[in-house]
DNA sequence: ATGAAAGCGCTAACAC
DNA sequence: GTGTTAGCGCTTTCAT
């Protein structure tokens, strides 16, 4: 293994040399520094981690814990947390991968160890059992959600409640009267997953100051259960035309099920998705939706968290504002 | 900090007591262990990661390297990298997410600094550009893929030739004649990637052996590129009846379109995925599939690195044996 | 602009 | 069955 003493002999510098040419530190002389970098160039020499890690406390690896559960809005952890990776590496950083069902002793293990220096925690619940451990040993942290009390926590999420609104307002401008809201499954409510209840909460606020008759059903999914929920919503409100769909899953599903059933997109029906774009110009007819900024979301989390590291106090809450892009899945009733 | 050294103090031994009682490589008193365990649970004490690593010269840390490129079968990667996530705590190690973009640099990087004592690399290329470097440093690795030269390797890989083969011939047993096989996107093969170049492979020779005619398309996934893959099929052959599909997001698009031009599964038109079970169970009709089995692969990968790094050589292939699952989605032909 | 040296917190001989 | 001690490879004062 090559360690920095021997970059030091080769280069004829003194260790302390090395590594403030390494970390820009101090002033080092042009000519120095050459030498040095050429030594490190000869020899293939990487700084040893956990030596760095010991001597300077800190690791240069951030946490990033997502859902366990499979199945769960795949492609937007999928996404967020390859802008996490990407947007770390920026920073220098690297990413550890921990599962949520570590929980609270995952978030204490990695704190204590100081195996990483900061967290980023996916799947927020409204009543996070994270959190009480957050404040207790208060390590720099990001939540991506929004809890119901975020004091003191650092936080970014798409502002769903404005989400939910945007989609009943979208639906009222073109004219529908009866709406319904496809959401995510029963246990993604019964968890409090703040996401989801936040957009059922906004979107019926946005349908009651609109004067829509709005319905709301969960959904698992599968092509049955939408089966299931479409049929139930049309039995209580023969009429409805607007539907928004907060489950990416049931998208191809929704879709068949509207053709079979002889409803027609947009023509009769209007279809409005909460989901990352490429979803919803992928499906048939082209879905008109309200992006899920997942690349966004993953990246700011590490902003965020890459400012906490340097020092800056950023509690807050950041809620992304929703954009809506009308695609083709969306028609005004006369 | 809560340090090993005030563990010690706090229960009256030395520290290299409180060491050996962690570790469990000597024989310790009953009492004494009572003590160090109370002495670390009441000081809440978590051994340093990085002190840790320097002295025993190892992280515990294992870097999975992912693909990046979004949109590419991004449940069987999601699936997998749970998987080894959750396998690797049992095995007391944790997990550095890399991704594929940083490439050889990448596994230099994670080799020599010792962040990770092993690497777990996905999206492997026939002809991979990791491999060398694998070869000149020699980590502990796993390659969960096959490259054309798996010298000196140890990999994990469902068997795809015999997927594609087994595939042909379930189409075979049916009656069909006129089979075609959907493949991943173009980039997927111009990349070398070996599962898909496999599957083809074997399709074409168990398609052969059969007395099919097969012809393969690539597909894109998105709605369009699979209307445009299927019409130029049924140009091809007319009477194409049996279909292998192995791009997941081209799924629902397929069984629209199938049903769209009259064409009924499994009544005149049988239809056999290449995917994890889930996505074949949750599409309408259920689709006969083989499985691609992402949770196995990913535990098993994480097993065999885990031997690598307590001193077992298991350099070598292990071909997964694919097994086809009959759902609602295959018809005999008369 | 550079060196010398004291740790960082742990593991693993080496003693007894 | 337990204690003593010498590092592991780096960062960072303190000197000059």
């Amino acid at each position: 293994m090559v360690t920095l003493a021997d970059v030091a002999r080769r280069a004829g510098v003194s260790a302390s040399t090395v590594s403030y040419v390494l970390s820009g530190k101090r002033t080092i002389s042009e000519e120095t520094r050459r030498n040095v970098r050429s030594a490190i160039e000869a020899l293939g020499y990487h700084p040893n981690a956990g030596a760095r890690a010991l001597a300077s406390r800190r690791s240069n690896i951030i946490a990033l814990m997502v859902p366990l559960r499979s199945g769960m809005y795949v492609p937007v952890i999928m996404e967020i947390a390859m802008a996490v990776t990407t947007t770390a590496r920026e920073y220098g950083l690297d990413v550890l991968l921990l599962t949520r069902d570590e929980g609270t002793a995952g978030v204490r293990r990695i704190a204590g160890s100081g195996l990483a220096d900061g967290l980023i925690l996916m799947d927020v619940e409204l009543d996070d059992d994270r959190i009480p451990v957050l404040h207790e040993i208060d390590p720099p942290a990001v939540l991506i959600g929004l809890p119901t009390d975020a004091t003191g926590l650092t936080c970014i999420d798409l502002d769903f409640e404005a989400t939910g609104a945007l989609c009943a307002d979208h639906l009222a401008d073109l004219g529908h009267r009866d709406v319904a809201l496809i959401g995510e499954s029963k246990g993604v409510y019964r968890r409090h997953t703040g996401f989801a209840a936040r957009t059922l909460t906004g979107f019926r606020a946005g349908a009651a100051r609109r004067g829509l008759r709005a319905v709301y059903r969960p959904c698992e999914g599968t092509y049955e259960s939408t089966a299931g929920t479409l049929s139930r919503i049309l039995e209580e409100r023969p009429g409805t035309t607007g539907f928004v769909v907060q489950n990416e899953a049931a998208i191809p599903a929704l879709l068949t099920l509207l053709r079979l059933s002889g409803r027609v997109v947009p023509e009769d029906t209007t279809v409005v998705a909460i989901c990352p774009d490429p979803v919803a110009s992928q499906s048939s007819p082209r879905l008109t939706s309200v992006s899920v900024p997942a690349h966004e979301m993953g990246r700011r989390a590490v902003e965020l968290l890459a400012a906490q590291l340097s020092g800056v106090d950023n509690a807050g809450s950041t809620l992304i504002p929703p954009a809506l892009t009308v695609r083709d899945s969306s028609g005004s009733v006369r």
